[in-house]
DNA sequence: GTATAGTTTAACTGTTTGGTTAATCGCTTT
DNA sequence: AAAGCGATTAACCAAACAGTTAAACTATAC
């Protein structure tokens, strides 16, 4: 078994990694806790990645990989600003529930270390703003939309999806709410948002 | 001198430690490099603040209480729904230049802990959304504002203006801007954001 | 069946880290 | 001037930690 194990152990400990990273952060992680996890030994670990900052950076890689598309389709796909709204407000908050810890986890870590995106912008397939803004220039001047940077209209994006999720714990306690009911709230708003958004933006 | 020295170095060491924690998080910090910071011996930090999870937790309480003052603004005065979201967007940006690291830091802080958060809500300060919901839902009956839930035009409010400086690497690599001008779009929401959720909510 | 090569482990190492201790320093009081 | 006391330090300690080593294990090739 040991060499059908191989794919396996590697995989396991890239998972073990992935949720005791995300909810830890580099800092706070253990590498005996990720070999606990992937129910190996620790030494093992140093034979698939070297040491923890690899490791860890096989583990960001990763999840930048899942964030990256949910992004370009903003940007680069072909339907009308309004439609892009839709679809990507409805759709991250699903991706969000299967990935809860991914947005925090990036943001936190580039933080710490913000040279380590300058890697990330050489990869071709990182978000790029250029097809967006020149959608959104020609809506602009054909008066579907009311003037406004693709700038500053791609960071409310960002900032009205994102932010609730990261802020969670703060967002909770100041709402009063309960996990539960801040689902809900989480849920509603995969329509209240682009509405939000749309509201704004569009000539009437 | 030592007797006067006694609240300066206790003050050195706060200041210090707010720099390192709020910099490197509660798991990233060193006592020693707090202390060195600080110009004085490790040892000290006991003597003031027993041990690293003390230090940590004044430092968050002085954060927080730093926060929650310009967040009940919005809540608790007594000016116009479109005049309270003028006011906090263009001030929160202003306070964030004072204390850049500020919102990262409780952000990442309570998620890595969220239990910590009760502890801050038996405050009689910390915001509450009593007032803002009822002054909405009178706006939103009269026809003044389009209909919204006080939460989520306040999780709106608060996604909008403290994403950005929280995501700032993110958006700066998906923007293409350096320094200098992500600070100039940063100024610019001042106003944008403002009208940007005006607009959204008020009736025409 | 045994040599080979990749996989896995137990045990170990050197260093970093939070925290302690006991001594010293310097001001104030008497 | 010396006793008293809070402030400060150098030296130390034990635990936690990332990383290493050398041996054992296991499937396959010959």
């Amino acid at each position: 078994m040991a060499k059908s194990k191989n794919k396996n152990t590697e995989a396991q400990i890239l998972n073990a990694a992935k949720q005791i990273f995300q909810t830890k952060g580099m800092d706070g992680a253990r590498m005996q806790e990720i070999a606990d996890k992937a129910g190996i030994n620790k030494a093992l670990l140093h034979y698939y990645y070297r040491n923890k900052q690899l490791l860890f950076e096989a583990v960001f890689k990763n999840a930048f990989s899942l964030l990256a598309p949910q992004l370009s389709a903003v940007l680069n796909d072909d339907s009308s600003i309004e439609n892009k709204i839709k679809n990507f407000t409805s759709n991250y908050v699903s991706f969000i529930i299967k990935h809860p810890y991914l947005p925090n986890f990036i943001i936190q870590e580039l933080n710490r270390n913000p040279e380590f995106i300058l890697k990330l912008k050489e990869n071709k397939d990182f978000p790029n703003l250029e097809k967006f803004k020149i959608q959104l220039t020609k809506d602009v001047s054909d008066g579907i939309i009311k003037p406004i940077s693709a700038e500053q209209l791609f960071i409310n994006i960002l900032a009205l999806n994102i932010f609730p999720f990261v802020a969670k714990p703060l967002i909770m306690a100041f709402t009063n709410t309960d996990n539960k009911s801040y689902n809900r709230l989480m849920e509603n708003r995969k329509t209240e948002v682009s509405n939000f958004i749309i509201n704004s933006i569009k000539h009437t």
